[in-house]
DNA sequence: TTATTATATGAGTATATAATCACATAGTCA
DNA sequence: TGACTATGTGATTATATACTCATATAATAA
């Protein structure tokens, strides 16, 4: 069974992989790997909303993942920690896998 | 603006982060590590019905980060590529760096 | 002061997810 | 064959999430 000590962690680590597992987060994410940004560009690079960009951003900086400070009008967020990138080169990793896969299979047929 | 091409790679992502993003989906990944393992088994470790826990785990075979085989009665699964394990190296490092700020947090009260 | 801009948030709706129970399926063995 | 076991799945319910619109807040500038 499992321990009370790992499932606080396991319910930790589900709630940063859940901040990150939506395609527009990621796509936020990605544009903030090149620096930090306020929300309606974000808004605009990622074509949505800036009232749903606006939600989405509060998630990660829940989850820990963005953080932010106030310039005049404006909010710049940016990413807390640079090891959330190691995530994408893993996922990476993942899906290439999956993409050699699906050529077996192609050329199985 | 996002490309297309973009779109659907963090479409793709954003799936295998969901697959991951629960903390009993976290768990059997974390007993997976050891070894493959049977459904029964599974259950009985990370303590939950064997109907939830099989349907966690097809969500986990359909975005690719499990795979299975049959032996008699017993279906067995195990992870697809070991990548998936480094997520959580990734994942440790957001959470020590949290908690290094609470306890800066902590110290300023 | 008012007008303008950037951002956040409440309310509502639509959809997705998780969990449970009952049942179906399929393999094993007496 | 029938009983047993492991697993999967349909149906249901509860909850969570995403999105949109309207509105609120807050900083700035005229």
């Amino acid at each position: 069974m499992l321990t009370k000590k790992k499932q606080l962690l396991f319910q930790k680590q589900a709630e940063i992989a859940k901040a990150i597992a939506h395609p527009l987060r990621i796509a936020i994410v990605d544009f903030l790997k090149d620096g930090e940004q306020c929300v309606c560009d974000i808004a605009e690079h990622i074509g949505s909303e800036r009232s749903n960009v606006s939600r989405h951003l509060s998630v990660m900086v829940g989850a820990g993942v963005l953080e932010y400070h106030k310039e005049g009008l404006k909010v710049i967020y940016k990413l807390k920690t640079p090891c959330i990138l190691d995530f994408f080169a893993c996922v990476t990793t993942c899906l290439k896998q999956q993409a050699k896969d699906n050529e077996k299979l192609l050329a199985a047929l």
